[in-house]
DNA sequence: CTCCTGTATTTTGTATACATTCTATGATAT
DNA sequence: ATATCATAGAATGTATACAAAATACAGGAG
């Protein structure tokens, strides 16, 4: 287990928030590993907290799938096998395809502008080499997607399916040679819209997450 | 609030799953209603517990989308508009048609034999005129479907979508007129898997799904 | 009469103590 | 040597006590 969890106690949250938050993060950065034991006592120790606001957060850590508990044997950070990871990316496919159709039909000039602008920044990350920064404007381009198709209920699952994945992308974009697939995906992705093309569209979203599978598969497989 | 609320001590579970369960039956059978507060004290004298298995059963209550919590202010049981559900019944359109495609490709003899007897089996309930039954033989139906997709994470959200409707659901089967559609479309999905037809069976369920949608809204505009 | 404010009460948040269950270890018997 | 059982330690489950925040209400000022 890792020794570097700390709290950031911006004070206004409940405990538990905090604690949520921190270990959330110690888990998508890998600092807590996949099937590591989330043992109540040790956390509470290394945090500063009781066990109290630790059993609620890893509740919480549950809800998104970052977590499993066995009933009186404890909790552990999710483990996800290739199988895993295939289901969620094949709900994953099915969901942005429906929210890119959704954000087709309510498509307005100024959401277009927006993408428009968010497509425009994710190109400048991924010539700037900041992998971060590139994940992190890739998002920023599906969240203005996701934003205009109007079901906050979509976009909550969306995301949380994203975040269970979030280690593996971060690693694929480390391959700079998928770069120019994306921006071209991007694009057209960006061109469908504008021309209220849902069909395309949609089918541009499909091949968008399948070749994040065959990618996320590639490193799973070099990890061996 | 209802004072109908007693614990099922069936004793091996944990008390947070025994009240997990016990909340959960109240809010789907409407004893607690939508925007009702979940107060800890109350519940927990109700209950006959102390406050800890009842905030945990709260966490898990939110994770199912039951219930929603305001910081320091406390739980209410999820109010639902009906934006809420068309949202959630667009989600589920996607993905039950997901799911009948996935099953389509699994398909086998074994599970088509399955598949039969549940559909004969919800055919006869709806002649009982057994509305609870009738619920239950129905879900049984698409039950076997969901296993037959072989993704787990995919059962539980589909089975979650459906949970947040359930009362609406069981409103709706009251109605014994559209029990011959119902009859008729399990027919036409059983017929479709038989023959791998996917194109066909992805097409009558999401029929399926846009059928339940029509009625549950005219039920939520009847009741205004 | 209305609005503000201070206080009492209620409710949630957190810590801690005690109970129960699980797990690992080692001793004993075969 | 292996298997089984007993026991000690450690972890989770539950209750309770105390702290802090939110709410309700009453009294007074304008």
């Amino acid at each position: 287990m890792t020794d570097k969890l700390e709290l950031n106690m911006n004070a206004f949250l409940p405990l538990r928030d905090v604690v949520f938050h921190t270990l959330r993060e110690a888990i998508l950065k890998g600092e807590l590993k996949p099937g590591e034991r989330l043992m109540e006592l040790q956390l509470a120790s290394k945090l500063g907290v009781s066990r109290t606001p630790i059993r609620e957060a890893i509740r919480m850590l549950e809800l998104e799938g970052l977590a499993v508990t066995f009933p009186r044997k404890g909790a552990e950070v999710a483990k996800m096998t290739e199988k895993d990871m295939e289901d969620v990316l094949q709900i994953r496919r099915a969901l942005d395809e429906l929210a890119v159709g959704l954000a087709c039909d309510n498509m307005t000039e100024e959401k277009l502008e927006q993408l428009y602008k968010a497509m425009i920044r994710f190109e400048e990350s991924t010539r700037s080499g900041d992998v971060k920064q590139t994940a992190q404007t890739d998002m920023e381009f599906h969240e203005v997607i996701y934003q205009a198709a109007d079901n906050p209920k979509l976009v909550n699952m969306l995301n949380n399916l994203r975040e269970q994945m979030y280690r593996y992308r971060v690693e694929y974009l480390k391959n700079d040679d998928v770069y120019p697939r994306l921006i071209e995906e991007h694009q057209k992705i960006y061109e469908g819209l504008k021309q209220k093309d849902k069909e395309t569209v949609v089918e541009i979203v499909g091949y968008h997450v399948v070749n994040q599978e065959i990618m996320v598969k590639n490193i799973i497989h070099k990890q061996e």
